[in-house]
Order: structure tokens, then C-alpha cells, then sequence
DNA sequence: TTTAAATTTGTAATAATTACAATTAGATTT
DNA sequence: AAATCTAATTGTAATTATTACAAATTTAAA
């Protein structure tokens, strides 16, 4: 599906800044930040303002299309893969990796029945990613 | 115990600031921010800086005192609990709940077979609290 | 008591995010 | 096609959270 249609079918109007940051999204899995979406996006779109990023991830948030990570304290980080899925966090090189989802429709039932209305899931864990404990040898 | 042993047991030395913050860590567990727990003791010691709460809440988390939860994407949060549970943040009245965690031992297991060695485990859900939830209505 | 080390403090710097008014672009109407 | 309206984008300034760091204070050790 083109990137146009893909943000209607979410119903967010699409517009270039906007197809621009969707696409790096779904082609750039590495959960970016604002300020990795707006320098790799600069050259293209010269005239890119970095409130035009804020004011589109939010948009895309709100509409489902993306999903905010707050796994790392520093900053704010965003997955165009709005599907549940875990996410590890390299203390050592920042990387954020995804990993299988745990099941939750049964934790989701528990909580829904003791009023706790739930829109989100997040399943984060911190520690050392491969790479980096291959290094430490 | 004594807070001032607790401390301790984390090997923590303890002063007169660290013991406050922890205190009130241990009796509050509302999973305060620094700007929330260097208001609540800046009546008790009027010499406090923001600067002490920062430093000392960082070595608390060093020595595994305390945790630091970054549920809440306009500032990060300290939990004296640190036993793994689970937290629901409400986007209503943005208070964090506890609940009962998730198990996790199997997934370790998998995790760390695949190379990533797990040293924090976060169980973040989002949504409407009940409180929130009833005065809908 | 003197000295040394660690802790605390206050200020200034940095970085992330938000507010907002002005500009621009896109769509609609005439 | 020109005029009008609306929405999106931009740039700047303000705000907020956090960190850096040097000076002052406290605590522990000699």
C-alpha cells in the first residue's frame, strides 16, 4: 500500500512532511527519536521544522499509526509497528530491539475487571544486547 | 528496620537527606517525581537542593534501592518497591497504580538464551483508572 | 585539632518539549 | 482562474527536566 493510502486508512490526512515521517517509520525500524526523524529527513525536506515533527508523531499517536516508546529516559522514541511486540533497551549502546510480545488477554481481563480500563501495553527491558556483550570480551 | 540500616543493607551511606528521601519513598508509594518529593521535604529540611534529590535518588537506583520508572513521558518517577509489579499509568489524573506483576522467568530465559542479558524488567499499561473512570459517568 | 574525603548546595548550562503567532500550502467557492 | 477559507507548516520564544560543576558544608579519620 502506498504511504498515502496507509495514513487515510488511519485517518490522518496525508501531506509531504507527513508521508515523509510515515515512511521513515515503517522503512527505519530502529525506533527513532524526534531528533533522529528530523536530521535524516532534513535534506530532503530542506524547509522541515522540527515542531512539524512534534506536531506529526503526536498526530500519528493519536490516530493510532504509530506508538510513543518511553523506554529510555533521555528521550522520547517512536515504532511505526503499532503491533504488540516487547522492547529491549541496550544500557550500553542505546539500541532499542524488538522482541516477542507475552500474552496479555488474560492479565487484560484481570485488569478490565478490577476497573483498570487499559489502552496501552509496554513491555520493556533493559540491560546489554548482544552485540555489546560480544565486545565486552 | 531503621531506615538509616536499610540504607545500609544497599550499602548506602546514610546522611541526613538520604534518609528523608528514602522515608519518604518507603511511605509514600505513590511513585513520586524528584520535583514531588523535593517539595514534600523541603519544609522538614529547608536546606535541601533539587540538585541532592537528583544525586540521591541516582544512587539509590545504583545500589537497587529504588527504581526509576519512565511510564510517564513528561518526567520520570521513583518507586521504593522494588519487587517486580507491574504499573498502570492513568492519562486522565496521570497517577501510577500498582498491580500484580506478570510472570517472567520463561522469557528471561529466552531472552538471555538469545544473547540479551536482562537487568530491568518494565510492566507499563496505560489507560483510565477507575477513580477516572467512575466520574464519567 | 587538623586534615582529608565525601556530601550537599546553588548556579549555570544543556536538552527536550511546548506554546504560539506568522506564513505557507491546499482545497473550495465563485 | 482568482478569491477565499481552512488546515498545515514554520520559526521563534518560553518552559521544563535534567546535568555539570565549582564552592561550601558536613562527616570521618588521623
Amino acid at each position: 500500500m502506498k504511504t498515502y493510502d496507509y495514513l487515510l486508512s488511519y485517518g490522518v490526512k496525508p501531506s509531504v512532511q507527513r508521508i515523509a515521517i510515515m515512511d521513515y517509520l515503517l522503512e527505519h525500524r530502529t525506533h527513532p527519536s524526534i531528533e533522529d526523524i528530523y536530521l535524516a529527513l532534513c535534506d530532503d525536506i530542506p524547509t522541515l521544522s522540527k515542531t512539524t515533527v512534534y506536531n506529526t508523531l503526536k498526530l500519528f499517536v493519536e490516530h493510532g499509526a504509530a506508538q510513543m516508546l518511553t523506554i529510555d529516559e533521555r528521550n522520547v522514541n517512536y515504532d511505526g509497528d503499532v503491533s504488540l511486540h516487547a522492547h529491549f533497551l541496550c544500557k550500553k549502546c542505546n539500541k532499542i530491539y524488538d522482541l516477542p510480545a507475552a500474552q496479555e488477554e488474560e492479565r487484560m481481563e484481570q485488569f478490565n475487571m478490577n476497573g483498570f480500563a487499559v489502552q496501552e501495553i509496554h513491555q520493556y527491558y533493559k540491560g546489554i544486547c548482544p552485540s555489546c556483550a560480544a565486545e565486552e570480551e
